[in-house]
DNA sequence: ATGAAAGCGCTAACAT
DNA sequence: ATGTTAGCGCTTTCAT
């Protein structure tokens, strides 16, 4: 238990309000004084109660606002959880959380979603943006008015975010393809599906994809890569195509939404390859049991949530501000008998 | 932000102290009046505010004793950080976390220690027991005394503890010869690498490892378990030893310390087989990067030490009392690209 | 530029 | 059995 701030203004020969104003640069200080008790604080090792700032700060009530893709997705759902749960470990402070959650939206949609959160007077969001050149404009209009943001399962180019909290892409990539070796034996033609090439996160878990194939695995080749829109049925139909065209094809990644279509293809075709899969849906934890799947690579979506919220918090209610600006979750491998 | 106590003493026409006793189970308060406040309480959906009981309870000096076998393993300093970390959430609280780190212990040597906490007036213990009567006799003794005590990694039976926090050991060998299977084609010849099989944890991970490859796979045999109590150099020994006698295995699974060791062996015999370690030490790292390991499986060390503080912290403080007296953390899966 | 005082929701003596 | 009072460490007015 570390000193009070009362401690320090006795030491100081000041009044408490001067330790205050000092130590959370509300300024009206002589210069000197100021540098004094700086030292002071330092040197003894000074750290706020945070119990007590709580409870002192009752009143300052912050909003955020949070627009995430949540409908009928159990990866948001796992998203809204983590937010949830951050936001009732700020219970005890007066933060509302207002979220705005939609099954998919366009860029219209989400511009005037973030609109409708400005009004309502919104000191931060969390957002996970569309890569779109119109919503960069719109979130950095948003921060240069004050607002913070943070950026959640999505990364894009251009934004003066607070941080982003996601998947490292390329690492998940990368991963990927170890264990692709893995079980394959090193030596596979693989078709790899993602919802589309333009969506920065696929595009990069296919680059540290490839990147890890060309450095450790010669024998492992991509005989194609698939497009599905993060639809089922295309992705039913593209598969099914994919595989009458190239039945040498042993193994099936699917690195996008969609996989239960494309799953329900091989199937369908009676068609023999090893699947992997992303995100514990219902339907990919199924396939696991049946021995369908061979494993399935999680992104911990709760966390994501959890620490979008918490980093938004921190910055707005105790004036922190994440020393690094990407807060990677982890890429759990999950395989039947974990379930 | 729920209701206060203040607000519900007002409600129901009684002093805030009342309405402490009440939700305190402190006693001293009229049956009827208890049952009223309980009520209102409940329909008013109040929730205590946790900064305001901090703040108030800071002085209630709480001391929590720590036995757990931490020098110059890895895993340990891992659980070692987590119930640092759990310790640094509890600051601002008046919680001093003993800690006793040894090497090895001995029966004896982890009684004495255990009395020796009780002297110094530890009001809870988190501890790494030994399986031996002596042990369940002496904590069964303390927990009568009144001294909570969380099981951390390693499990015994026969003592009331508040929770066990660490593997779930069945779970994990399952997960394992899934992994196994896996990584070798659903057909291998397995040698399996115990520390004790008087150890409960890795005799039940073993029975585990047995369980699935019986259901699932008829085509892998385990063609003996090595004991190598841990000990790299035992397990150098006999690791050659038995790869001489079984030169079909082709998959080895440390599924104990001592894994530098047994692969030293295999390097040296220049013998080419697959292997599965657990937990990340420095070596099994680097191991994993040369693809000498295809994988590592690890039990969250960091959040076994967390927990077990948090849970002890919570009981102390705030009297909650976990529902489930098991916390079973993670088997992750890691690969080189995930180092 | 600095200080004094009230209050956040709760606990823990100390009355009654 | 119940009420009163004084803090816990901090923020926030309001004086000076």
């Amino acid at each position: 238990m570390s000193i009070t701030m009362q401690e320090l203004a006795y030491m100081a020969g000041v009044s408490r309000s001067t330790v205050d104003r000092v130590l959370n640069g509300r300024g009206r200080v002589n210069a000197e004084t100021e540098q004094r008790i700086k030292h002071l604080a330092e040197t003894m090792g000074y750290t706020p109660n945070i119990a007590a700032k709580a409870l002192a700060s009752k009143h300052k009530a912050i909003k955020i606002g949070c627009i995430i893709n949540a409908v009928g997705n159990i990866f948001f759902d796992e998203v809204a959880a983590g937010i949830e749960a951050a936001a009732e470990e700020l219970s005890g402070f007066d933060v509302q959380i207002i979220t705005r959650d939609v099954a998919k939206l366009s860029v219209d949609q989400q511009t005037r979603l973030l609109d409708q959160l400005a009004e309502e007077g919104v000191q931060a969001i969390a957002i996970t943006p569309i890569n779109d050149p119109r919503i960069v404009d719109k979130l950095n209009t948003l921060i240069a008015r004050g607002i913070q943001v943070v950026a959640v399962t999505a990364d894009i180019a251009g934004v003066n975010y607070l941080s982003y909290v996601g998947c490292n892409h390329i690492k998940s990539g990368r991963i990927t393809a170890n264990l692709a070796a893995m079980i394959s034996g090193w030596s596979a033609e693989i078709a790899f599906v993602v919802g589309s090439k333009t969506l920065l996160g696929h595009d990069q878990r296919l680059s540290g994809f490839k990147e890890v194939l060309k450095t450790y695995y010669p024998d492992m080749h991509i005989s194609g890569v698939i497009e599905n829109q993060d639809d089922d049925f295309i992705s039913y139909t593209k598969v099914s195509q994919f595989l009458t065209a190239h039945p040498d094809t042993n193994l099936v990644i699917f690195a996008a939404g969609g996989s239960h279509g494309g799953i329900r293809a091989i199937q369908d075709m009676s068609y023999h390859c090893k699947i992997i899969a992303f995100d514990l849906t219902e339907q990919n934890k199924q396939y696991l049991e049946q021995n369908v799947i061979s494993c399935v690579l999680c992104q911990e979506p709760f966390t994501q949530g959890f620490q979008a919220i918490k980093i938004l918090g921190d910055h707005l209610l105790f004036g922190k501000t994440p020393e690094k600006n990407r807060f990677y979750t982890k890429t759990e491998i999950v395989v039947r008998e974990a379930l």
